[in-house]
DNA sequence: CTACATGCAAAGAGTTTGCATCCGC
DNA sequence: GCGGATGCAAACTCTTTGCATGTAG
């Protein structure tokens, strides 16, 4: 289904008539390998490693033109951080385990009935379409609490 | 019910061995008057409105003050912002019209069996307490929409 | 009068921008 | 070779901090 994913994006930059440069590659990877919670501190990171030459501002830079071109996606977390991921995937929204920082993912369709109670009773058409709720997973609740 | 929200606040700062500084209670003043949804920038401008003598840096510490005392909340919005608001309101979440600027509140209880499903099915231990769902009120959706 | 709170200014983080250079096409 | 993309450094925004002064209790 998205076997193609490396070169996909490559042509569609190419189609819109826009650069190919290594370090759009770069940074497209960074953010594929990440699986979603990224931010472009960690991006920057992930790039540093395979190419010091890379600039912070080309990272915010390409990270804006990916998002311009449709080839993430952002959602704003709690602690005040963008992050982006790839776009294309299923709707989706994140748990973050306070204690272990795990992502998982969770189908839009826990989260519909929410929008449509909310559309039913409000009148309020839903825009927000990503959700980071915090907590604590199941392998951490587990363990027993630290002394207050 | 909380018609003696003026001095309640004044006699636990009070009681807790802190100064009731004329600072505070405008700080106070402006986050109880922003009703839900106010950024220290805002409650900064607020409170130039009444006095033009207090620095930004009062403006910060306060309310991280008033937090670490309980009286006020935090949330954190989409555009990345903090919020405070008012502690002791019923459990809520917010609605902002991303055409007016509205914000409504909507009770806890809508959102309660989406946590109970996310623990039931993902075992996962939802902590997040406070959404803020971006869309268009019932009034703006109905405006003809500008052209593309 | 004493210690906590404030004002001021400077320092920090994170992000954006102007401009010369580089390089994909 | 041309024009868009990058690197670099400086600017900008938002927030925090050190220190001297002010003031609540």
């Amino acid at each position: 289904m998205q076997s193609n994913f490396t070169t996909e994006p490559r042509a569609l930059i190419r189609r819109k008539g826009y650069r190919l440069t290594p370090q759009r590659q770069m940074i497209l990877d960074a953010v594929r390998e990440a699986q979603g919670h990224c931010t472009p501190d960690e991006v920057f990171a992930r790039v540093q490693r395979k190419s010091s030459a890379v600039n912070r501002a080309t990272v915010y830079r390409t990270l804006d033109f990916l998002l311009r071109i449709g080839l993430v996606t952002t959602a704003h977390v709690q602690n005040n951080q963008v992050i982006y991921e790839m776009a294309g995937q299923s709707p989706h929204h994140h748990l973050v385990c306070q204690h272990c920082q795990k992502v998982t993912q969770i189908s839009h369709e826990l989260v519909q009935p929410l929008f449509d109670r909310i559309e039913q009773e409000q009148g309020f058409e839903v825009h927000t379409d990503h959700f980071m709720i915090f907590g604590l997973c199941a392998h951490c609740r587990q363990l027993p609490k630290p002394a207050d």
